[in-house]
DNA sequence: CAAATATATGAACATATTATCATATAGAAG
DNA sequence: CTTCTATATGATAATATGTTCATATATTTG
């Protein structure tokens, strides 16, 4: 109750951090940031194929991801490229990798 | 569909990967490790006046984070103190603090 | 042993997240 | 203009998560 702490992890940081984490903390988005960090940008269809990901579910997801600022999309024609919008996300894969989380 | 993917992220991986952010994707668990990383073992007490978080929902959060792996508990007396099990969650932390996630 | 303190637990509830399905839209091609 | 393909959307259903409250347990102290 006396000490300083180390980091500088206001409440409002914390609710920011854990809202970005929440964002991230699914399998299937997960995979998409995977995805995204090693192919520059792909179309909703591609990224199902690779993710065995029906249309649906994935286009929420996307959606989701889009709407809460971690990709950005591009449409070209019929089809709408993603592409991630805060690389600096991979870090957290790097992370998840890295660390002795279990993994 | 052709390229190989940079990382070495198994379905399996990825879901490893996601259940552990989950259980970090909390204001108040993230708190939580922000603190202990801070101060190496702190009764539930002293996390609820913290975080000024009440007791039986630190409790239910501390419970989970230890059945997750995430922590450890040592009993003193009436008191238990827990710590990080996983010293590197805080890289996590580390990241979302660096990272230009509109942190 | 009674009382006080620290923590845990379980049920009930509220809320949020995820998945599914049916349908809509928009562009391309015939 | 009809059809096809790619993607999005909205409603619903299924499931998971977070919170609260009341109560339990364990330890210490008088």
């Amino acid at each position: 109750m006396t000490e300083i702490q180390q980091r500088n992890l206001t409440p409002e940081k914390l609710e920011k951090a854990a809202y970005i984490l929440k964002t991230v903390a699914h399998p299937i988005r997960l995979g998409i940031i995977n995805l995204l960090d090693a192919h520059e940008q792909l179309s909703v269809n591609q990224i199902g194929e690779y993710l065995k990901c029906e249309q649906s579910l994935l286009s929420h997801h996307l959606t989701n991801m889009k709407i809460k600022g971690l990709l950005k999309a591009d449409k070209q024609g019929v089809q709408v490229f993603y592409s991630l919008r805060e690389k600096d996300l991979i870090k957290l894969l790097d992370c998840m990798e890295n660390c002795n989380c279990n993994m």
